[in-house]
DNA sequence: GGCAATCTTTTTAACGTTAATATCCCTGGG
DNA sequence: CCCAGGGATATTAACGTTAAAAAGATTGCC
């Protein structure tokens, strides 16, 4: 990109000397003022803040990045939204995070990256190259991660949504849990009276599907129910309702279906409209991410809802701990998703879940 | 926030000099071989870019920052998703918008504001008071928007997603034609037939939903179709399965309803599913916004796709032009919606939009 | 050959901030 | 009365870049 603008141009703002000047003092003891306000004594320290708040000066964030290599800027990598999927659940988080970086006295800067993990990377070392970035925000890390690596080795402070699967402690994430959150929904269909529970799962590779699936081989295990109705597949509509389907037409059928996602919930909705079954009359069906989807179709999808909120100021806090030097332990947080019981799991009659008024 | 780091520390990043040590010219001359290449002799220009490739040298947006007080920063404020909201638009237009300025050599810097126009032109501000933000990207704009006015008044180049629906000429917007799309949308399903056509929309207020309205207005008349079955209600499931209810207990009751938002849409269907009436077969559906929903729902949501991606090239591209001085008229682009014709709005047999493979 | 015109390159200074260092001023002890 | 100790404030220099101005090199023309 070419840059035509012709050198610096008067501008509005408020700059360290202009509050010295009116406070008469130097620019060292303004900056002093508001940085190590113990250096200053009390009297000029209030003469300054007053001249701040008169002129309303704000440190240049530039000049003071230049200076410290401190940007107060967190870099966080969107990912393309497949048409497929259902969940809001990034949108949500990118909000949330971005909330609770301002908050904190950050801001949020995002990088564009071709797919893959090396384009990532390569992504993140350009933007560092650039411009000082003060920390890293990953998204659903997975086992043997190389951004994890990459950043480590570059010194930069990052957490993670998403826990470190290979057990490395040193990581700091926020995570929601996945396993409870299963084992909450299977033990809910369990409470309605259903015995021939089905899982539909996200693929073994995907520790994240794993770690779901297990939450129903839990409550399953307690209730010394049935585990043979089970599938791993890919995360699609399609991919659901083909499971569905094998599973209804198991000798022994399945009479609720647990499943890692809305995506694939609303698959197994598909398959019982193509059987004229009714979804909770005859079929109980759980999904995952309380997707706005899940609210919206007749009858309502019961589904799993990740405090994204919490993740969001969570991961805040663990970077600003990192930047502070704290020399806590990094800090792990595993929060409960939250079951949202909509129509698709009761076998109550077909009313909408929605009040007439 | 306090700042512990200690002064600037060892780095890895190549600066200017060492590439001016290396090929062996001045710091000024390597700039210059960047950004000005026609100001060095070619012969040169080749030495300085090879040291420059050699070291993997990038310019420090911080130190140009400020230097040049422009960041290469675009600032974007994201709004909160309501838990109603079906539509991905905004999360897709983030990442689509960040890709486009990533291409053109900037960076998407996000904004955290309270709700309400005020809050965000103050947020506006002392975003700007902190750091130089090259350029802004406004979303919704509506009629006597003050964030246009607050912009302007400070002199900061910005693009709008959404036209003036003030007739400012000078504001560069891009926008997507709802009146064409909705227009679009009645045409189908008035070419399957249909001839009570209601239209279900949002609040007068909203130049948008009049925008779309106005398109259901001129196939309407356009085939001499009575125009008596409309509605104009808050953008909520609730409110289009009410007034779905109400053009249905009409005395001559629609059998197509065309929806401003998939959302309403959303609310039709389920108003069908309470009535034992099937989309496509019994009343025609149409949406707007291509929500994921509308894939997943069961027949799947004829709706009007946005082209989002276009969008967001053209703001950047727009943002690009301002930020040069082009002196062109600034840009006004209005982008077609593309219909997605799924089985709610075909009187076909009731199998499934998505191939059994 | 002299000198202006032009092209190329270097030097200087500044963007706004802050760590490190220097200076000043006051208090108290000898 | 002088000086050490120390708290408060000021000065210097640097972060990496680039516009403007200065300096140097080259060419062409009379």
């Amino acid at each position: 990109m070419q840059h035509t603008n012709r050198g610096p141009v008067p501008h509005g703002h408020v700059t360290l000397v202009q509050v010295a000047q009116r406070a008469g003092v130097s620019a060292q003891s303004v900056s002093n003022a508001l940085n190590n306000p113990d250096r200053v004594a009390p009297e000029t320290r209030k003469r300054i803040l007053a001249a701040v708040e008169e002129l309303g000066y704000e440190p240049n964030l530039s000049a003071r990045a230049l200076r410290n290599r401190s940007s107060s800027l967190i870099a966080f990598k969107m990912r393309p939204s497949r048409p497929d999927k259902a969940s809001l659940l990034m949108d949500d988080f990118l909000y949330v995070l971005n909330a609770a970086a301002v908050e904190a006295g950050y801001h949020l800067i995002l990088c564009h990256a071709e797919d893959g993990p090396a384009g990532e990377i390569k992504a993140y070392r350009e933007l560092l190259k650039k411009t000082s970035i003060d920390a890293f925000v990953l998204a659903e890390t997975h086992h043997h991660d190389d951004r994890v690596a990459a950043l480590r080795s570059w010194g930069v402070p990052f957490a993670s949504f998403g826990r470190s699967w290979d057990g490395d402690e040193s990581l700091a994430w926020v995570d929601v849990d996945g396993r409870a959150g299963t084992r909450a929904a299977t033990e809910h269909v369990a409470a309605q009276g259903h015995r021939r529970i089905g899982h539909i799962g996200w693929v073994a590779e995907s520790e994240l599907g794993q770690d779901r699936r297990e939450g129903w081989l839990d409550a399953c295990r307690d209730r010394e129910l049935e585990t043979d109705l089970q599938a791993a597949v890919v995360d699609s509509l399609e991919a659901g309702r083909q499971a569905a389907h094998r599973m209804l037409d198991a000798s022994r059928p399945a009479t609720a279906l647990v499943c890692g996602s809305d995506t694939l919930a609303l698959g197994v909705m598909r398959a019982l409209h193509e059987r004229g079954l009714r979804p909770g009359a005859d079929v109980a069906i759980t999904g995952y991410d309380d997707s706005p989807t899940a609210a919206l179709v007749s009858p309502g999808l019961t589904t799993l809802r990740q405090p994204i909120d919490e993740v969001g100021r969570q991961l805040i806090q663990a970077i600003d701990n990192l930047m502070a030097g704290d020399p806590r332990e990094p800090q792990h947080v595993l929060l409960e998703p939250e079951l949202v019981v909509r129509g698709s799991s009761l076998p109550g009659p077909r009313t909408s879940a929605v009040p007439t008024s």
